[in-house]
RNA sequence: GCCCUCGUAGCUCAGGGGAUAGAGCAACCGCCUCCUAAGCGGUAGGUCGCAGGUUCGAAUCCUGCCGGGGGCACCA
C-alpha cells in the first residue's frame, strides 16, 4: 500500500494506545492532507474532551508515545492541537522506488463484484447530443476505472430501439428506400432522417395512418417490417459506432442491450405483479403504486407498467432490465449513469422491483446522476429549442480547434503526426471538461471554455506527460529503465513523491463513490507537482549522476501514474504536442 | 402543493466537521543563451444565499426561509 496515511494511521492508533490506554487505540486518527505538512493529525482535538483534558496537552501527550522516526522528519504540535507531521525524504525516496517496482502503481485490487454498467443509451435514427455525450464519457470512466480495480464490469448500452415513433421511421425508410442517400442520412445526421419522417407524420394523415398500422406490424412480428426495423438499428449502431470510436470510448455492439431484448418479457411481468397484487389497473393503465410516492396535490404517483391502450413504457423494460441484471448476470452493484431528471422514475423502479422479489438487498443500485447541460441562459439545453448542437459537429470542432494549435506551434512535425495529436488532444479536451466536473451538478454548456486548452484541462495533462516523454526521448532512454535509487534533496521533489503515492487511493476513491472528478483534480495537481519540479530540478542537467537517476525516477513514476490515470478517464497522452 | 437538487472570488468549478476557504479562466507584474513558454513564479480578488440550532470547532451536519434548476399517470 503506497498511501502513506495508512501506515500513519496506524502508527496513530499505537501512539493513542500507548498514551491513553488500550480502549482509544480503535479511534479514529483523524489523519488529513496539511497545508502546513504533509500531514496533520487531528485526533487529539476530537479526544481532548473525552478525556477532559485540554487539546494541545493531549496532542504532546500522544506526541510523546508516537514512533515516527523511520517515516517523519518531523512532528509536532501547533495550533490548538494538530499535529504536524512532515515525511522523511528517504523514506518517500524508498516509497517511490516501491511505486516503481509495482506494476499497478499502488492501486490495490478489491474483492471482485459484478457490476453492470447502464450508460449513453441513445436513441436511434436519433442525434446524439451533449446529455449523451456526458453519460457516454462518465459511464465509460467508470467502467474502465472498475474494472481496473479488479471488478467484473457489464457494459451494458440500453439503446431506444422500440416505441411508437418506429411505425413512422420504418415507413419513411420504405419511401426513400433502402440504400438511398436518405437512408444514409441515419449514419451521418440522424436527425435530419428523424426529422424529414417527422414532417410527412405531422403532415399527411396518410403516412400518419400507414404509420400506426406500421408499428402494429412491427409488434405482430411481420417479417418485412422487422427487417426494416433492423435496418434502421443497424444503421443507427454504425452511426452510433462512428462517434463511439471517434470518442474513443469501449462501447462496441456486443455491449448493445436495447429496450427491444426484454420484449418476450413484458407480458409476463405484468401478469406476474398483477396477479401477486402488487400492481392495480388504475384508469385503464396497471400501475404499481408504492408508499411515499405523492405528486401534486398529494395523489399517489404510479409506476406505469401497461398504458391503457396495452402498450408497454420503459417502466415495464427498466424492471425486465433490473430482474435480467440480478438472474441472469448475477450482479452485486447495478449502476444506472442516466440524467439527474429520471431520478424518482429510477426510485421507483428500484422500489418495485424489491417488492417483487426481483432486487435482493444484496444487491445495490445506485443512480450515478447526470446533471443537465445548461445553456448560457441558465435553462436545460435541449435538441428541440435553439439551435441543436451536433455531437458530431462538437467534436470535429474540437479536433479543427486542436489542429489549429499544433499546426501553429509544431510546424516541426508531419501533417499526419500533427493530425494524430490534434485528434488525441481534441477528443481529450471535450471528454476531460466532461469529467471534470462533478457527473451530478449541471453545467454551462461553454464551446469556447470546453475547448479551452490551457488551465485545467485534459491537454494540461497530456502536455505534462508529453514533456516527460520529451526528456526520456532526449536522453535515449526508456522510461522503464528509470527506477532509481530516488533520492530527495528539493522541495519540487518531495511534493512530487508524496503526489505519487495518493494514485492507489484516489483510483479507490472513485469506484467507491463513483466520481471520476476526484481522479482529475488528483491528476491535475500531479501535473502541477511535476510542472513545479520540471521547472526547479534540471533533470538531464543535473550534475550529479545521483540526482539525475533519481530525477529520472521521479520523471517515469510520474509518467506512469499520468498515462495511467488518463487511460482510466479514457484520455490518450499523445507521445509528444 | 409535494419531492429532488443546487446556491462558495467577476466567470467556471473544487472542498461535505478542523488552522488564515482553494484551483482554473479573466486582470495585473515578472521569467525562454537552460530537458517543449500549451509552461513557471508572484499580486489582486470571497460576510461560502439568509437566519437560527448542534459542536471545543460549521462552507461542511440539522431546521426554517429566500433564490435558480428539475421531477410529480400512460414519450422514453
Amino acid at each position: 500500500m503506497a498511501d502513506p496515511s495508512h501506515l500513519l494511521a496506524e502508527r496513530v492508533r499505537a501512539g493513542l494506545g500507548a498514551a491513553f490506554g488500550a480502549e482509544l487505540a480503535d479511534a479514529d486518527p483523524a489523519i488529513r492532507p496539511s497545508q502546513f505538512a504533509d500531514y496533520q493529525v487531528n485526533a487529539a482535538l476530537a479526544l481532548a474532551k473525552r478525556l477532559g483534558r485540554p487539546p494541545r496537552e493531549v496532542a504532546a501527550a500522544l506526541l510523546a508515545q508516537l514512533q515516527l522516526d523511520d517515516v517523519c522528519a518531523s512532528v509536532e504540535v501547533s495550533g490548538p492541537g494538530f499535529l504536524n507531521l512532515t515525511l522523511r525524504d528517504e523514506w518517500l525516496g524508498g516509497q517511490v522506488e516501491g511505486l516503481l517496482a509495482d506494476d499497478r502503481l499502488g492501486v490495490a485490487r478489491e474483492e471482485r463484484q459484478v457490476i453492470p454498467i447502464d450508460y449513453s443509451a441513445p436513441n436511434v435514427a436519433k442525434e446524439m447530443h451533449v446529455g449523451h455525450l456526458r453519460t457516454t464519457v462518465v459511464g465509460d470512466a467508470l467502467a474502465r476505472t472498475l474494472e481496473h480495480l479488479g471488478h467484473d464490469v457489464i457494459r451494458q448500452n440500453h439503446i431506444g430501439d422500440w416505441g411508437t415513433p418506429f411505425g413512422m421511421l420504418i415507413e419513411h425508410l420504405l419511401e426513400v428506400g433502402e440504400g438511398s442517400k436518405e437512408a444514409g442520412l441515419l449514419r451521418s445526421d440522424p436527425n435530419a432522417f428523424y426529422q424529414a419522417a417527422r414532417a410527412k407524420f405531422d403532415g399527411s394523415a396518410d403516412f400518419a395512418t400507414r404509420s400506426r398500422a406500421r408499428v402494429v406490424a412491427l409488434q405482430a412480428g411481420d417479417p418485412d417490417t422487422r427487417r426494416l426495423w433492423r435496418e434502421l438499428i443497424a444503421l443507427s449502431t454504425a452511426y452510433f459506432n462512428s462517434i463511439y470510436e471517434q470518442l474513443d470510448v469501449t462501447l462496441t455492439d456486443d455491449d448493445l442491450a436495447g429496450e427491444s431484448t426484454y420484449n418476450d418479457e413484458l407480458a409476463g411481468i405484468c401478469d406476474d405483479l398483477e396477479r401477486r397484487g402488487i400492481a392495480v389497473v388504475d384508469e385503464g393503465a396497471l400501475c404499481v403504486f408504492l408508499e411515499g410516492y405523492t405528486g401534486r396535490e398529494g395523489k399517489p404517483v404510479p409506476l406505469i407498467i401497461r398504458k391503457s391502450d396495452g402498450g408497454y413504457g420503459y417502466g415495464t423494460t427498466d424492471l425486465a432490465t433490473i430482474r435480467h441484471r440480478v438472474r441472469e448476470l448475477h450482479a452485486d452493484r447495478i449502476l444506472y449513469v442516466i440524467g439527474a431528471p429520471q431520478h424518482l422514475h429510477l426510485q421507483m423502479v428500484y422500489a418495485t422491483a424489491r417488492k417483487a422479489g426481483w432486487l435482493p438487498d444484496t444487491v445495490e443500485p445506485v443512480h450515478v446522476q447526470i446533471g443537465n447541460v445548461l445553456g448560457s441562459d441558465g435553462k436545460i439545453l435541449k435538441t428541440r429549442s435553439g439551435a441543436p448542437i451536433r455531437l458530431r459537429a462538437l467534436l470535429d470542432e474540437a479536433v479543427e480547434r486542436a489542429t489549429a494549435v499544433v499546426d501553429q506551434a509544431r510546424s516541426d512535425l508531419d501533417g499526419d503526426t500533427r493530425a494524430q495529436i490534434a485528434h488525441q488532444v481534441g477528443i481529450g479536451a471535450v471528454k476531460y471538461a466532461d469529467l471534470s466536473v462533478a457527473h451530478d451538478s449541471e453545467y454551462v454548456f461553454d464551446f469556447d471554455r470546453m475547448l479551452a486548452l490551457q488551465g485545467n484541462t485534459g491537454p494540461y495533462l497530456q502536455y505534462a506527460a508529453a514533456r516527460v516523454r520529451s526528456i526520456f526521448r532526449k536522453a535515449g532512454a526508456e522510461p522503464a529503465s528509470a527506477t532509481g535509487p530516488v533520492v530527495i534533496r528539493h522541495e519540487a521533489e518531495h511534493t512530487l513523491a508524496l503526489r505519487l503515492l495518493g494514485f492507489g487511493r484516489v483510483v479507490a476513491q472513485v469506484g467507491d463513490a463513483l466520481e471520476p472528478h476526484r481522479l482529475c483534480t488528483y491528476l491535475f495537481e500531479l501535473a502541477q507537482s511535476f510542472m513545479a519540479f520540471y521547472e526547479h530540478c534540471p533533470v538531464l542537467g543535473a550534475e550529479d549522476p545521483v540526482v539525475r537517476a533519481s530525477r529520472l525516477a521521479l520523471s517515469a513514476a510520474t509518467l506512469r501514474v499520468l498515462v495511467q490515470g488518463l487511460d482510466l478517464l479514457g484520455v490518450q497522452a499523445p507521445d509528444q504536442m
